[in-house]
DNA sequence: CATGAATTAAAATAACCATTCTAGAATGAT
DNA sequence: ATCATTCTAGAATGGTTATTTTAATTCATG
């Protein structure tokens, strides 16, 4: 039985991060995603449960590529290697580095998502604080609080904001000078960052 | 002639910035921000002229307010001294401070803001600008672009971002273990990534 | 003490958007 | 060939929320 679908849940995924990309999550509303996939809005439907969960899989869809590309240097307490990762792959994907660098968390709200994507989630979660624990393991560093947030700002945070000149948007008018730059220079900050927040570790 | 105003702009800035505080700019609703203030929801167009222009005051109101503690040290070249006003500033202020970390550009669009804001704005991205101009001048280095993001990030994007873990919302619930951290902590992260980036200056 | 500008107050409206609905079309199974 | 199922297609609906409107209120001023 069945009818063959003409459009997969990557194409709507994709049409969503690229106009989050340009306009902010403001700008992926489901009609500009549909038109943007050239669908109607009603087929979004059949692969999504709701604008939240699509937007959901979207995050996700983007922390896991970036993760995929950080965990094995971090799980083998390679930090450097882990920033330079990411900083690659931004520089590879700036569409979806810049759904990573506009996200809040305030974005997801709903509890109401998919069973699935949610343990998604949560698994992903938990190999990102795995990679944190190995990495402070490797430098005979204790596992505390502290300690995970210090390396989560060197690993993450730090590179992420760091690169935010890098990232700018395609539509802006008026770019302060101190708001652009390029990749040589937020590669370094980003490297900087990171080293010196290292160093803090107890 | 005239009656006396019940309700005065600082009124509906301060409800807002609570409220983004603790929900996110989303819950930050005129029916919200009225409520907050114990006014009716139309009272806010006597002040302001839509929702666009009261959120760029709430916005303005909390980036000079932070400006204001960091432009006296970053025109004298103490940038240590800057990075830690942002950082006593953030703790005095956490709901500003949380509107600091959650700002993003394309909360501000519309490009139909009140002239007189529109004009406070640019002066203080001018002086912000200025600020960091005089920084290197301090240092004996270029006011080259690059510079210039660069200290941006040493000054402000990478310290707020270090921040994040003490500037967490009241009503999380599962907060993951490297995303919380106490307010020594973060000081020193924000401390380590402005001297290490300042360090990058060419 | 009347006048009227500026306001409070709350209800009405309107715009925007997510979501649902109705119809028709394609596809594989029986 | 027919049926059940899943899809496209796009219009209709409904809910949320910004904005407008209308009426009543206040108060400095002539």
């Amino acid at each position: 039985m069945v009818r063959k679908a003409e459009f997969e849940d990557s194409s709507f995924i994709e049409a969503a991060i690229e106009l989050i990309a340009v306009g902010g999550p403001a700008a992926a509303t489901m009609a500009a995603i549909a038109r943007a996939a050239g669908a109607p809005t009603g087929s979004i439907y059949h692969r999504f449960s709701s604008r939240a969960a699509l937007l959901a899989a979207v995050w996700h869809q983007c922390l896991a590529a970036l993760a995929a590309k950080m965990l094995p240097p971090l799980n083998q307490g390679q930090s450097e290697a882990a920033v330079k990762a990411l900083i690659d792959w931004a520089t590879k994907h700036p569409a979806m580095a810049r759904v990573v660098l506009l996200h809040r968390e305030d974005d997801l709200i709903d509890g109401e998502l998919p069973t699935e994507l949610h343990k998604q989630m949560n698994r992903l979660n938990q190999q990102l604080g795995a990679g944190l624990s190995a990495l402070l393991s490797h430098r005979q560093k204790t596992l505390s609080t502290s300690n995970l947030a210090l390396a989560n700002f060197a690993i993450f945070d730090g590179p992420i904001a760091a690169l935010k000149p890098f990232l700018r948007g395609p539509k802006n008018v008026t770019p302060p000078n101190h708001t652009t730059a390029d990749n040589g220079t937020c590669r370094a900050a980003a490297l900087a960052c990171a080293r010196a927040s290292l160093d803090l570790l107890e």
